[in-house]
DNA sequence: TTTACACATCCGCCTATGCGGATTAATATG
DNA sequence: CATATTAATCCGCATAGGCGGATGTGTAAA
């Protein structure tokens, strides 16, 4: 899996896919919930959510090839906390409104006027 | 799967997930893209991103049983529009903000406080 | 009721990804 | 080097989910 970057507003549609799916796991958020605001070991996750090690260091692999966090080794802990955005933020609907920041979603959108502009009226109403 | 509604701030960790779920995968991120501001019938999307008409079908079902989007007949078509969120929203960094508010993560919060009061500096520092 | 159209669902196939025990790797410490 | 600790990766297995052609369903018109 490649390396994402945070924010995503500007991204290939994949990688902007690929950040959604990093949130599409309940193990992950609640990962992510715990590193809302404190950098945490690996063994600190692990015993806060009763996961084996595996699954823990698996899911913050995931986490972190998404973009949404990042690990730095002190002496024998992996240390993980949240990637920060460089620009400031909205949610939900934005979520949607911000596709069309998507260079693929724009070309979408273009290719949508044409086609409704063709059939104009004459089918589907 | 069941039915998920928007939005998913108060519901179980499941539903959230769902949600993401759903946006992990590049073909809906592109025809949530196109129901921005518009209602459209499945035609209309399986012209625009050139799909063959099951796959348009499977996504936009995928879709409304995520919450996102919800579809009417008209005729013989079938209309579908975004859910539009019924509070105010925000975005990337409120994406991992708002996990406490799903019930399951501020109970993991809770575990973790306990968990690292009681190692309390004794390991991992 | 037959036909046509729009759409949903079924189907087989294939890849991605979840799981957790076992193993390997990296980092101390004796 | 031997050992312990922490974390990453490997492994086999199971399920989810992507794909698109084929088939089924609802609606309308002839």
């Amino acid at each position: 899996m490649k390396q994402y970057k945070f924010p995503h507003s500007q991204q290939d549609l994949a990688d902007v896919a690929q950040m959604y799916k990093a949130l599409g796991d309940e193990t992950r958020l609640r990962i992510l919930g715990l590193l809302r605001e404190k950098e945490l070991c690996v063994c600190d996750i692990m015993e806060a959510l009763s996961l084996p090690q595996s699954t823990a260091s698996r899911h913050l692999a995931y986490l972190k090839n998404s973009g949404w966090v990042s690990g730095r080794r002190v002496e024998k802990w992996m240390y993980y906390k949240r990637n920060l955005p460089t620009t400031q933020t909205k949610l939900f609907d934005e979520i949607v409104n911000n596709l069309i920041a998507i260079p693929r979603c724009k070309d979408d959108s273009l290719v949508l006027e044409k086609h409704l502009k063709k059939k104009n009226k004459q089918e589907c109403e």
